[in-house]
RNA sequence: CCAGAGGGCCAGGUGGCCGCUCUGCCCACGGGUUAAUCCCUGGGGGCAGGGAGGAAAGUCCGGGCUCCACGGAAACACGGUGCCGGCUAACGGCCGGCGAGGGCGACCUCAGGGAAAGUGCCACAGAAAACAGACCGCCCGCCGCGGGUAACCGCAGCAGGUAAGGGUGAAACGGUGCGGUAAGAGCGCACCGCGUUUGCUGGCAACAGCAGCGGCACGGAAAACCCCACCGGGAGCAAGACCGAAUAGGAGUGUUGCGCCUGGGGCAACCCAGGCAGGCCCGUUUCCGGGCUAGGCACUCGGGUUGGUCGCGCGAGGCGUCCAGCAAUGGGCGUCCCAGAGGAAUGGCCAUCGCCCUGCGCAAGCAGGGUACAGAACCCGGCUUAUCGGCCCUCUGGCGUA
RNA sequence: CGGGGAGUAGCUCAGCCUGGUAGAGCACCACGUUCGGGACGUGGGGGCCGGAGGUUCGAAUCCUCUCUCCCCGA
């Protein structure tokens, strides 16, 4: 586990144990580095970006067990259609990336026209299989 | 009832599960510090409360705010606005009025100063396109030729008169009628139109009405240059302020090099102070004025970038009511505190009820589809553009009934 | 978010300031040349000037609104 230690995680804390937290790329850096020197998976959906975390660079949001940015380009739509595609996606990311991706790695997902109407279901599974593609899934059962 | 005109308002509701952000309070914990507490800081949990728009948009104007330039002055230049009066912090905005155009009307539209300050333009066509001018034509006179008994007729030329007719054009120097004439012509007259730096009346004014005057002179275009009047310093919250890594550039010291003059110091190289000259900058010019201005090498100290904090929401504020005003708007009183994100929150999924359209059905209803434009980014006043539909008020025209 | 710039032929650009005829190069087509192709020569076609209004007799050009694209300020 290259993750960096949960500092509020200890004996004693109420948190449940396997609680994961999701940080977030703050800054225009952070996401060209992940797109600079990532993998990267296309679901019709989604794009998914990941690299794995370079413990010498620190992340703005520097207490987390991953990071997670999305990002939407104007081929979307106007900011309506961005940001509706965007929180479809952080709803989606929000339950899917605890439970299925691993740690220790940075993720971006990108918006793409379909990210509006596609069924909510099916852009659950989207992601899912652009990170098993991506070698990056859990083994699943085992949480 | 149909068709239409003007103005105002709304921007789907309810419920469930799971979330985001800000503020306040509470809880446990990590890190720093300490002997410990306090304190600072970090990510969590719980509770309560706030959380997109009429255009948040385009960024087309006007302000607040911040920094820079601000010492003026004059002229020039540049940009903008343009009937009159009012409102406003200000505006290119709004309100009221005037004029012009459109509509049966309610109403709508108008960058609506100046073309007798000047320069330039008006292609093609046409004789001529702007102090007018004369192609065809019409008319008088003279001369010549031909015909005719003659009156006279025809043709060609010369010198004049004319702007009625022809045709061109987007536009041709008033229109109609009568008189007049060799033919004609505002040449004269009547009416209409036009102009008016004349007078009177009304109006703060734009302007309107009446009278007079002018025979008519004044083509269009200033969204061509321009003139006149008025307004304008530049940049923008990525403004700006503060805290502050790593790596490359600045200030001080030493050394080397470097225009002139004066004074001081030093044995000297040279240094310090002042002045002059040169160069650059303050939009341009002028006058004064101000600022900056010397490289290379070695050694020591302060700024900026990444990042963070502030700016950052009590305001030309919202709502209600009264008063003044035709209105825009202003004033008084009461009451309320109402988003602050930062790859950027204000949501995701589901259920159900509305609303609209289409089809089926006698009906109850059923099925399908639609439910807009669009997301705060320092704030405010406007303008413009996008928008499914619904509601309310006032008014106009037509038809019908009483 | 703020500041600036550009839309004209299939492509790259002139023309706009100072309004009346849209032009150049490459590309395309035909013919010639060649045994054939390329190159070369001659000739030709092709643009409602991003869109909508307005000013004007007349707009690619002047004015207003709008759409799209590009650049600059982390």
């Amino acid at each position: 586990m290259t993750a960096l230690p949960h500092a509020g995680r200890t004996a004693g804390n109420p948190i449940p144990v396997g609680t994961i937290r999701v940080g977030r790329l703050r800054k225009r850096a952070e996401f060209l580095r992940v797109a600079a020197s990532g993998k990267k998976a296309a679901a019709p959906g989604v794009i998914v970006q990941t690299r794995r975390v370079d413990a010498a660079v620190p992340h703005l949001d520097a207490v987390a067990d991953l990071w997670l940015g999305i990002t939407c380009s104007r081929k979307v739509g106007n900011a309506v259609k961005r940001n509706r595609a965007r929180r479809r996606l952080r709803e989606a990311a929000r339950v899917v990336l605890p439970r299925v991706a691993a740690s220790g790695q940075d993720y971006v997902l990108i918006g793409r026209v379909e990210t509006l109407t596609r069924p909510y279901a099916a852009l659950i599974s989207d992601i899912e299989g652009a990170l098993r593609r991506l070698g990056v899934a859990q083994t699943g059962e085992s949480r």
